[in-house]
DNA sequence: ATGAGTATCCAAAACGTTTCGGAAACGCAA
DNA sequence: TTGCGTTTCCGAAACGTTTTGGATACTCAT
């Protein structure tokens, strides 16, 4: 914990020169930039980074805060998030302070961390559609990034992957094998992703002059295997036609159709064909299913270094709509899609 | 962002006793203390924690950094510990920011943020003997404090479970069950806590008059399912005389095992008696195996309580020696052990 | 020699808080 | 009246930085 101080004093040097010598500014000869740069190399010098957020207002902290019943996800995709984002900081030099804070509060804890101000500025996943903690930090005027949309207004900060087109894509891709009665499973309804891609899977049913079903959209709670598997047993056992083909909302969501299918001595492909989006969480991976998983792919720790690219940005007072991002996903063709059965 | 001069300003009165009247110094009078109380509820005011940080030396930040390769453990360990942790200090309205970097760089890190001062202490999760980290801490005299023991020495707060007693016990009740030949498979050799349990393990035979055969403790990089059913097919399946009993370091080590008896045609407890450590893994029940798993148990998630608590008063300046504690775990006895086998 | 321009340096203020060392006002006993 | 002890308040310094607004010295053309 040496100080800007001690190189002034060692050098006989001002405290001035010396925090401009190490800032980068022109006005200081190279000669004793030099040598303030040795000393501070020699003393071990980092800059504390507490004392400059006074004069600065920045203090390198960025936060995420989370539901401690962990939302809509499983605890391995915030492993993800939380780890890939950690990472990304770590690399930029930033500390990242992680909060997880029972679900009742989450709101409780924004505003104590805005009003101490201690973090530069907020990631936030999964929105919902007029989601309070946006209002909050837009209020507050604290920089934050969104991972995904919440809804079309969007006066904020985002990255997100193309959601409509990715239901649209799926759909396209199945009724190019002669599917015509299809059904989709995904997650909650209040969050935007949902929506979004509902919306896509709606119009590509009506652009192919389909009819979509009410009962064949499914909202999950949580987007778990288990919703998959009871979900596809519900769908699929209902008398009169039932639907050739499943796209998931997750690759987990697909584990369980798979084991409603096997369960209802159904085949995939032959008897239904199933797609899914994928995550590419490294511990279920869908070419490792059985037959391998067709999907929509866009790998959730790919999103890390994004949004911390993001956040700085916006927290250097760059303007929005530069630091609006949406990716496309990849779209993987495996052998859990194959034409639809003849008497489909 | 309301400040003390902003209360200041509206009352009328200096900063010094609005400073001194939220901290509760008895040389305020209770009824001035109680306008400036409702001003700063008014005007929302929260201490600026890094402005405090610069005076009192205090941030409320505690920081822990992991490696990207995630050690020895699981992600679901990790995340356990992780979220647990973060919640407890979000309850005492602190700062928990998680590092993750490259495995070959924690120690630069580490240097990083000790040098930067950006946090009141560390939390260090399973030590290894003649550990870098503790030197570095210790050297910076920074306070920190440690999930399990390395060595003996122990010149620092720790948290720890009594691994030593945990195999004795189950050695003992596995011998009170009849068995003779016993294998012990566990975690990495460098680590403290596994090198506590082979002693207890050994000291436990060797008060029974039993002798341990070297080629039955194991010694895992990673404990998981795979190291358990490798394990257990080697040992089962060399000639001469096989144990009749596994000791295990977790509960995925003992669903391998399980998985090595099935393969093996081996039924647990008739053939084989397991017994295992159990963290209490929400996801992994150890009440949920077939048979249901006997187990020394010292849920993982109880730790983070403890750990926060000793790291608080650590950096309070509190001596070493009150705040080195040892839990007892809890031993349950379920259907996976049994009398050993008569031919045994 | 003068003035303008440039290169190099620095003192002091500021950020928001705590803390040190009084100071003022009052009551009360001697 | 004097002196002392309490109670209640406050100015100023300090923490480690950055930034503002010069100041000094030198160069070079006039």
């Amino acid at each position: 914990m040496a100080t800007i101080k001690d190189i002034s004093k060692k050098l006989g040097i001002s405290v001035t020169t010396v925090s401009r010598a190490l800032n980068g500014y022109s006005d200081v000869n190279e000669d004793t930039r030099k040598r303030i740069q040795d000393a501070a190399k020699a003393l071990n010098y980092r800059p504390n980074q507490i004392a400059r957020k006074l004069v600065t207002g920045r203090s390198g902290i960025v936060a995420m805060v989370l539901p401690d019943d962990f939302g809509i996800t499983t605890k391995a995709i915030w492993f993800e998030i939380i780890s890939g984002l950690s990472a990304e900081f770590s690399k930029r030099e930033m500390d990242f302070v992680l909060n997880v804070s029972a679900k009742d509060n989450i709101l409780g804890v924004y505003q104590r961390m805005i009003d101490r101000g201690t973090a530069d500025g907020f990631i936030l996943i999964a929105p919902v559609k007029n989601d309070p903690r946006v209002a909050m930090l837009e209020a507050a005027k604290v920089p934050f990034v969104i991972h995904g949309q919440a809804d079309q207004r969007c006066e904020y900060a985002y990255f997100d992957i193309d959601n409509y087109g990715l239901t649209r894509r799926s759909v396209d891709h199945l009724v190019s094998l002669g599917h015509k009665r299809i059904a989709f499973v995904s997650g909650p309804k209040e969050h935007g992703f949902v929506t979004q891609r509902v919306q896509g899977f709606n119009d590509a049913l009506q652009a192919h002059g389909l009819e979509g079903r009410p009962s064949w959209i499914r909202y999950a709670d949580r987007m778990t295997e288990n919703f998959g598997l009871v979900s596809a047993i519900q769908i699929l056992s209902r008398g009169g036609s039932v639907p050739t083909a499943f796209i998931c909302g997750n690759t987990l969501i697909a584990r369980g159709i798979y084991q409603a299918a096997a369960s209802l001595e159904l085949s995939v492909p032959q008897d239904i064909s199933v797609i899914a989006h994928d995550d590419a969480l490294p511990e279920n991976r869908a070419v490792n299913f059985d037959p391998p998983l067709t999907v929509t792919r866009s790998p959730l720790r790919n999103s890390s270094a994004p949004l911390a690219d993001l956040l700085v940005r916006r927290i250097q007072g760059e303007d929005l709509h530069s630091l609006q991002v949406t990716e496309t996903e990849e779209f993987i063709t495996r052998t859990s899609t194959a034409p639809a059965p003849k008497d489909g």
